[in-house]
DNA sequence: TATTAGTCTTTATAAAATATCATAAATGAA
DNA sequence: TTCATTTATGATATTTTATAAAGACTAATA
């Protein structure tokens, strides 16, 4: 299984920075790691809840939280919703998507240009960025 | 008054492609003329209600979406807010983003460099961009 | 073992956005 | 003008998304 291994890296780099991966996190990890594309926290929290029927919003959205800081989960903004990142071993990476509003895909690109641009732009204005947000919509190869 | 400016320029676009900027829509055009920077749409809704007290979330979410199909406002997706456009002339320009966390401001840029380094990277994955989220956080200069 | 920082549970609520359906206004064709 | 069609609005309710607050618990460490 996929996802087991993923999991299996998530907590060799929790371990190296000592960040807790624990039970609810592992749990929520491997919902969004056996989901295909990108999830709505309530829908995780469907899913969650066939597990573990005690769980709340709070519940999803602190793990999700610890995931996305840890750079395993990407909120997309635009669509509220959060996605496994494609390649979390580099985990501060910025985070480029093409989202299909067609069939719901999201394919995560990495563009070094397109950062570089953003940040001359940044930089001409003085402005120092700490996070960015890009995401593309429109129709996907497939559609 | 600028924002008066803004509204003719504003009607004189609608005349131009028989759109219909009626009351409502041109009361909140107005209101996010005046505003300095983004505003999130129950703000805008209480603005509104000082003038028009019957006024409901929905009149204000349909009149920003007429604004917003009109490019005379950009709906900021990671803040949930709502800005005047810079330079609404050139309606279907990309949206390319500045936040300040710190104090609020937003500035809107544009970089061709950017938009075609996202345009390029869309291409190679087969992907046809309509629309582009670009939100980059962090730090003005004044701050 | 005692301390402490972090995490979890629960309950409640806030914030953001949309659905529905009845009514009204504008537009365009006859 | 009149009638039909489209477009916009008003009003009510609900859905969807996300956070607050307070206390209990747990793991790490010293
Ligand atoms: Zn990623
Ligand atoms: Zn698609
Ligand atoms: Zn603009
Ligand atoms: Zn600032």
């Amino acid at each position: 299984m996929e996802s087991k291994k993923l999991l299996q890296l998530a907590h060799a780099a929790c371990k190296e920075r000592g960040a807790r991966l624990t039970a609810v996190r592992e749990q929520v990890f491997l919902l969004m790691a056996e989901n295909e594309g990108a999830i709505g926290a309530y829908d995780l929290l469907d899913k969650l809840q066939k597990i573990d029927p005690s769980a709340k919003p709070a519940t999803v959205y602190r793990a999700l939280d610890f995931l996305a800081k840890q750079g395993f989960v990407h909120k997309i903004e635009s669509i509220n919703s959060f996605l496994l990142c494609d390649h979390f071993s580099d985990c501060h990476h910025p985070v480029q998507l093409l989202i299909c509003d067609n069939c719901g895909s999201v394919e995560e690109i990495q563009s070094n240009n397109l950062d570089l641009a953003l940040r001359a732009m940044a930089d001409a204005s003085g402005f120092t960025i700490n996070h960015q947000v890009v995401e593309a919509h429109g129709k996907c190869q497939n559609c």
